[in-house]
This record gives structure tokens, C-alpha cells and sequence, in this order.
DNA sequence: AGCTTTCTGTACCCGTCAGTACATTCGCTA
DNA sequence: TAGCGAATGTACTGACGGGTACAGAAAGCT
């Protein structure tokens, strides 16, 4: 985590810069269709920057490109996801991850692309990928809990489950976002995950 | 559609290997992660053979697989897929899919995972397998309405948006079946896509 | 049989790309 | 202002992978 080199500010914005750029590019055209050429091309540095900043190479910077794009997700959400304990709470988690995703230069989720794409290739990096979305379902898991022990779902709600299948419309809604390019999938994908949830009410 | 060259039934068996293999190969590691000396090497064939089936190269490949993919998934959620009519058909489909992705020789969606990869890279293919999502899809729709019609959904549901969300929650819970590798996710996912929809129950 | 077409195997070409080496410039501090 | 480490730029390398060329084996047809 704390790198072995000291950065100077420039230094650091340099390292942001890439980050923020190559996250954008990735979002575009996934891990493979994205080199460290063309990262270097769009954010005016080369391969010496580039393995300056990530000793460990595309690998370590991929991983960067997570977190980068995990933090910014979830911060998004905020502050309903910390919180989800009305339904009215629910709604506004779902105008703001609509508003988020709308918003972004590209179609899909930079998390759930990218864990597709390494699934298969870089299990290492994969399950870092993966702890990322277990926190975020985490998230969502505990509101349901929270929304079950104020009384508003019914005692016999199955939180994972339930986490689970919301969680899911969501990435479901946002891959179909990717290949119908519209906003549209993930908006009904949602009110049908939030028409589960109210399904549940005590 | 129809071959330029002839196939003799040795060469009709041939390409069709070529294909299983590769579609099991293309699952597990993606298009990107598959290289046509991998799909050689597990074909027991060459260079020589994969451009005599496919002169296009990779790209006619590929689309080959998801055009064998797209087959092989829809028939497995038959004769329910077709008459999708009756709340005891949508339980009956639900179960042909879970058994289906079970008993795949990986997890994830082999046209969800490959419409994901393709989108940015892509985009004439990426139309090919999209294409076959939206037939999926429609499927799906067709089966609401005659939900509908027969008096069984409310007047006011829209077809499309609960064919959508439905959509969704089926292929976000096939992602995470790959991401968490479980069939759990995909079985949650699809009890709430089903309580969504009977939350629209006339 | 003899010809033609399909089928199969191998060797090669060329572009791309991750990663390396190293030279140079910048910025701070003594 | 001299020196040191951080920051930057560029040229190179080696592996990989898609695609081509072409030669030989096999199978159908007359």
C-alpha cells in the first residue's frame, strides 16, 4: 500500500493523472484493448513514467484502476448506501446510482467489467476485483438487516439472498447498459430489484 | 449463413469440434484470453484447418462461437422459454436455466461475458451477440404479455420494463456466478427477478 | 485409374505490446 | 552552486499472436 518511493506533489499528481485517465480508457475498452502505449498517449508520459509510478507494471496498475474506480463508485452512493434504513432510503440510493452511472464518459460498470474481463485470466487480480464488490454488497446487505430489525420487512427475509438479487439487477442492469448503450436497462433493472425488496415488506 | 466452399461430412465434424472447443476455451478465459494456437493445440488442429473453416480469421470465429451459444442456451430453457404463460412455466424456466449454468464446464454467461468484451472493441460483433440478447429478451417479453393478456399481470405493467429487469437480474446473477464462483447468485437472483414479476400479479 | 476439390500440417512474416535500459532534466536542500 | 534523488523521455528487446503461403494427404467424382 504505502509506496517504496517517496512522491513529490508533481509526482503524485502525475501518478492521479495517469490513474484517472487509464481508468477512463479501460472503462472504454477493457484491460486488453487498452495498452500502456495508449495510456501513455492520451496522458502526455511514457513508459518511464508509467513503470515509474507502478514498479509492478500494467498488473499493479490495473490494480490501481480498481480502487480508483471502487472509491469512486461507492462515495457516489453516499451518504444512502451507509444508511439504508427507510424505504424512501432505497429510492434515493437508486436515483443516485442512476445519476452516477448516467453521468460517466461510457456505458457499464468499471467494477463489474473488469471482474468479468480477469475472471478467467488473473485470478489474483480477479479476487481483488472481487473484494470490492463483496464490500459494496456488504453495504447493501446490512440495510436490508437494518430495514428487517426496524420491522419494515418481514422476519423471515433472508438478507444475503436478498443482497444477492439486488446486487445482481444492478449489475445485470448495467451490463445490459453497455451493449443497448442506453441508461434505460438499469433503470428498470432497479425498480424491479427495489419491487423485490418491497415484495418482502412485513 | 451458407458456406462459399463445400463441406465434405468429415470436414462438417471437424469445424463442429472446432467450435465446442473453442466455446469452452472462449468461456473460460475470454476471447482475449484465447489465442487460435490454444485452440489448436486443444482441437489437435493448425493455422491451416481454423482459416480453411473460417477465412474471416478470429473475428468469424467468434461469432460462430456465440452464434453456437446463443443455440445451445436457448434450447436448454425450452419447451418453457416458448410459453411462458403460466406462473408455473416461469418456475419451470427458472429451473431449466439454473440446471443449465450448473452443469456448464464454467461459470458465467458465454454471451453475456462475450457482449461485455466485444462492446468496446468491437462494435459490428458486439451488434451479432446483442442481437441474440435481444431475441433472448423477447422471448421473455412475449411470455409477459401472454402473462398479461390472459389476465394474470395487471393492465398497467409494461412488458418491456419487466422483460428488462427480468433480463437484468437473470445476467447480473450470471456475472456474479462467475466473479463468486457459486451458482448461488444466479439462484437468488432469479427468485427475485420471479417476485418482482409477482409483485405485478393482477 | 486419374483428376479435382477438400482437408490437413508446417514454416514463416509482421505488427503489437509489456517490459527494460539508460540518458536527461527538474527541483529541492545543504 | 553543487549534488542528490525524483521525474521524464526515448530507444530497444523479446515474446506472443494473427494471418499467409504453400506443400502434401485424403476423399469424392467420372
Amino acid at each position: 500500500m504505502t509506496p517504496s518511493t517517496s512522491l513529490t506533489p508533481k509526482g503524485a499528481a502525475t501518478r492521479a493523472r495517469i490513474v484517472a485517465e487509464a481508468a477512463d480508457l479501460v472503462l472504454a475498452r477493457g484491460v486488453g484493448g487498452t495498452s500502456l502505449d495508449d495510456i501513455g498517449a492520451s496522458t502526455g508520459t511514457g513508459k518511464g513514467q508509467l513503470f515509474h509510478y507502478f514498479p509492478g507494471g500494467k498488473g499493479e496498475l490495473v490494480s490501481a484502476l480498481a480502487d480508483f474506480q471502487a472509491e469512486r463508485v461507492l462515495d457516489a452512493q453516499r451518504p444512502w448506501l451507509d444508511t439504508l434504513d427507510s424505504w424512501d432510503a432505497w429510492e434515493r440510493w437508486r436515483d443516485s446510482v442512476l445519476a452516477h452511472y448516467g453521468s460517466q464518459p461510457h456505458w457499464g460498470c468499471p467494477i463489474g467489467a473488469l471482474a468479468s474481463e480477469l475472471a478467467g485470466r488473473d485470478p489474483s487480480h480477479a479476487a481483488e476485483v472481487s473484494a470490492h464488490m463483496d464490500r459494496w454488497r456488504g453495504y447493501l446487505r446490512a440495510g436490508i438487516e437494518r430495514m428487517r430489525a426496524a420491522g419494515a420487512l418481514r422476519d423471515d427475509t433472508d438478507p444475503e439472498q436478498l443482497a444477492l438479487a439486488i446486487f445482481a439487477a444492478l449489475h445485470g442492469g448495467l451490463l445490459l447498459t453497455q451493449t443497448m448503450q442506453s441508461i434505460e436497462p438499469l433503470r428498470a433493472a432497479l425498480d424491479g430489484a427495489l419491487a423485490a425488496l418491497g415484495s418482502q415488506a412485513a
